[in-house]
This record gives structure tokens, C-alpha cells and sequence, in this order.
DNA sequence: ACATATTTGTTCGTATGTATC
DNA sequence: CGATACATACGAACAAATATG
């Protein structure tokens, strides 16, 4: 195991808590749940055991662990929401099995002039008048996605107070005479979080966000949609499929669930 | 502006750093002209100037930016690499046109028995006989990705000192009677990167890993390959194709050019 | 009930890094 | 370049809860 590094303007609780959230993830202390002890994790990471005790107290703050005294501390099971994206990919009924609620609110709304990567995503000219819609995405009352979409302003007039009435994409598409419309590209990168991210998605500061750009067309090839959506990365996974079969959304289906999100342990 | 968060873990130069380097991805600043001085800057960030010369500082250090005496701090350009993902993606041709020289180093390889997640995505009991592949690739003498896959071993006997031979796991394949082979899911996801990635990939702590989880099969759909790879997320970007055409890799070609990757600047 | 080992929780002190002025 | 305040990291010791035999 290499060092932790010191000086790096990442504090060592930090990189720590980071290490253990990984170790978690890969499945590393498969053992009922049960994390090492707090001074074999201080041997582990050549640390002070307190040093330990600061990343175990960050990662209970996040609901990643549980602490027991006299016992240990043991591991909060929380699968990460598996989003699906593919060329019939309706963001709405994505997580729709995985999550008993989700929502899309609406946070706010505009008017503007199509930038060259909006114009070239919707194959419009520059400066072209888009509606720009900026939304947060919901699971189980913990939000995980806040997004940004573009659509042709002289394509879809009022579009903005249909999207509020019926509350879906898809469904306010139809009422354009949209009956079908596909997936084109999807660009998808990491970051750390802006602290307006940050703020939506109640993240703590050096998180990672997973961004996807994405292009919806007609079949015809026609551009609809130019999207921009952030997910909190340890709390969502991208799925990609490939077939090219007619299948719909179903058969991505997995036969995982959201986790509860338990907060406020007896701590 | 969401102010700046202390206390937690991650020191104030450091979230600036990171605020500066997203600044810089979303084209905030002018490419061309200098960023904005530093009282401007600690303003912004509401810091002391102090702490945004240490934020410049590491990202001069980091090649991000080039500070000239005098007449201001400018932008050293680097394009991200796009790592095509499609139905028909091929590692070692995605990045042909994007890089000068590229380079699959073969670091390790083992025999070992499929886990319950390798066993699942080869469609093999667990405990099956796997061939485990381990390397870093390389794009212009930069290390972008590292990873590992798994073979079924009783398929591929040897397989190792052909792909040795060859470089290439489509012509190795070749060897063994596959002509062709399709990627039937991608699952992607966004961690901190672990120690070992860190060393590896040369980055710094608190660095980004982009993780793709691979299953490519035959045409039949007989699985083949089973791959985990961790890219720098400062450094590629991951474009998903979902196009249902013949097209080749040719389709996916960008015209985006590998940034030369300029070291040590005047200082 | 008891002693003991193990585990987490708390309180000192001290040194260094970070951030402001 | 200091001077100051606070966060970070270490070390040692002790307290409280739990598990074991």
C-alpha cells in the first residue's frame, strides 16, 4: 500500500476517509460489515489513531458508517443507484424500479442565445433563441442529480408551462408531435464539484460529480434536446448498453435497490 | 459564489485550485488572454491573495497554468482526450487519431478464480480458471488509464505470450478464431482515485478516477472479456456512441488533437 | 458475578501546517 | 517578512461500553 501523502493541501483524515469509502465500495471488508479496528487502520495507513477517528467521524457524518462503542464500527449498506443510458434512455423512467420516490423539480427557467456548444449540439446557429431548463433530480428524498437541458426556442413555444403541468420530457414532447425521439451521443466526464453543485446536492466540498452531455435527436436525426447533467458520483453509477435490440427500458432493469438512506444513527 | 468551506479536510488553496481548473473546463476564462490578477481572484474566492498564489502556485506545478512576471498568469492549453465507447469500441484504435504515440504496457499477468462479479459478467461458475491482464496506457508518454482484464482461461490457453507478441487483445483474439466481437455494457463510475492508481497514473492526492466496467462478447453473444479501468478524469472524457449503424471506429474519430503535454515551463 | 481483552470515547500536551492581517 | 489564530497530526494516558470465558 503506498503512503499517504502529507502536504498536499488534502488533509490525511481525508485521503483516509476517501481510502476506506473505496476500500467499501470494492468490497474489501466483505466480513459482516465489520471495519478493521481503529488501531489496525491506523497501522494500515501509518497514522495516529486519531487521525483515523477524524475519517471514521466524517464518513459517519455522511451515513457511510455506523459506530458502536464496545462493539466497532460496521458499514451503512447503501447501493449506489444504477442510472441507465442507452439510445431509448428517458431519464425520467430510469431509476424509476431502483427508487420508491424520485422527482424532477424544476428549479428555474430561461431564455437565451445558443452558445457554439449548445449550437452545435442542436445543430442551430449561434445565437439562436433556446429555453434553458435547470432541474434537480430526486431519489428517496436525497437528491442525486442536478441538470441542465436546451431546447429550440421557435421549435417548442410555451414549452417551459407544459413541462410544469405534466411534469416529463417525454410527455411534453408528444403534445409537440413528438412520438419517438433517441439517444445520439452521450459525453460523459468527472470532476470535482462546484460549490453550487455542491449546495444542490448536499455534498461536501472535494466531491466528485459525474457529468453527462448528452444529445437527443428525432429519429429523423433531428436535434431535440442538448442536456448537461451532474450526478453525485458516490451515489449514482452510469450503465451503458450497447444492444441494439427494440427493447425498452425494462430490460435494463436490475434487480437492485435503492438503499434507505438512514440518516441520523444512534449516534 | 458559494463561499469556500473550512474545516473540511481539504485546505482553501486547494478548493481554489480545483475551482480554477473547472473555471478553466467550462471556458470560463478566455483561453487566449491572462486570468484574472490575484487580488481580483482572492476576491472572488473571498481569500486572502496569499492563499490564491498557493492555489496558482500548485497548478503552475501541475501544468495547468504558466505564470509570466509581469505580464500575468495564462492558461497552458490541454485538450482532453475522447475515449469513444460504442457497440464496436476497440482500446487500442480509440485514441489513434487523438495521440501521437500511444502505448498498451503490459504491466502484470496471473492466473486467478473468478470472483462472483468476474463470474457473472463471463456467464462462468465461480472459481473458474481466469487469465488476469493488468497495464497502463499511455498517450504521448502520459499514463491516462490503467486497468485490468479477465480471460476465461480454459478458452485462451496462452493467451498472455501471444497478446505479448501481438500488443493488441484484437489481433491476439484473431489467434483464437474471433473475428469480430461486440461491447455489450458499459458501466461507469466516478471514485478518488486509490494509492496504487495514484502512483501509477502520476497523479496527486484527492486526484479523479473515471472507472469503466466492460463485458465485450461475440457476435453470438458468448462472453470474452471482462475489463476495470480507471482513466485520469482531468485527462479523457468518455464520449458514448449510440448509433445502431455499420459504422466502424471511423465514425467516432474527433477533430480534437492530444494536447502536447508541455512540461516545466519558464518558471 | 468476575476478570480480562477488545473496542470506541475523551482529555491532556506538543508540533506543524494553513490562513489572515 | 513577521505575528496571530485556528486546523491538523501525533503521542500517551485514561474512561466507558461490550464480548468472552
Amino acid at each position: 500500500m503506498g503512503p499517504m501523502e502529507r502536504q498536499s493541501g488534502v488533509a490525511l483524515w481525508r485521503q483516509i476517509a476517501d481510502q476506506i469509502r473505496i476500500a467499501i465500495g470494492t468490497g474489501e471488508f466483505d466480513d459482516l460489515s465489520a471495519l478493521p479496528g481503529e488501531v489496525a487502520l491506523a497501522k494500515r495507513f501509518s497514522v495516529n489513531r486519531h487521525t483515523v477517528r477524524s475519517a471514521i467521524a466524517s464518513l459517519k457524518k455522511e451515513g457511510v458508517l455506523r459506530v458502536e462503542q464496545g462493539r466497532g464500527t460496521f458499514i451503512v449498506q447503501r447501493t449506489r443507484l444504477r442510472y441507465p443510458v442507452g439510445r431509448r434512455t428517458r431519464f425520467t423512467d430510469g431509476l424509476a424500479d431502483q427508487a420508491s420516490t424520485r422527482e424532477g423539480l424544476l428549479k428555474s427557467h430561461a431564455m437565451e442565445n445558443a452558445n457554439s456548444a449548445i449550437a452545435e449540439a442542436l445543430e442551430l446557429p449561434v445565437g439562436a433563441a433556446v429555453i434553458r431548463l435547470d432541474s434537480i433530480g430526486t431519489a428517496d428524498a436525497v437528491p442525486v442529480s442536478r441538470g441542465t437541458r436546451w431546447l429550440d426556442a421557435e421549435r417548442f413555444p410555451g414549452f417551459v408551462n407544459i413541462y410544469r403541468k405534466l411534469g416529463s420530457v417525454t410527455a411534453s414532447m408528444k403534445v409537440f408531435g413528438i412520438e419517438d425521439y433517441v439517444r445520439i451521443r452521450t459525453r460523459i466526464s468527472a470532476h470535482h464539484a462546484d460549490p453550487e453543485t455542491l449546495e444542490d446536492l448536499r455534498l461536501s466540498p472535494g466531491a466528485i460529480v459525474l457529468v453527462t452531455e448528452a444529445v437527443n435527436a428525432e429519429l429523423n436525426g433531428r436535434r431535440l434536446e442538448y442536456s448537461n447533467t451532474s450526478f453525485a458520483a458516490d451515489r449514482v453509477e452510469i450503465d451503458v448498453d450497447h444492444s441494439i435490440g427494440q427493447q425498452g427500458e425494462k430490460e435494463q432493469s436490475q434487480d437492485h435497490v435503492a438503499g434507505d438512506a438512514r440518516k441520523g444513527p444512534a449516534g
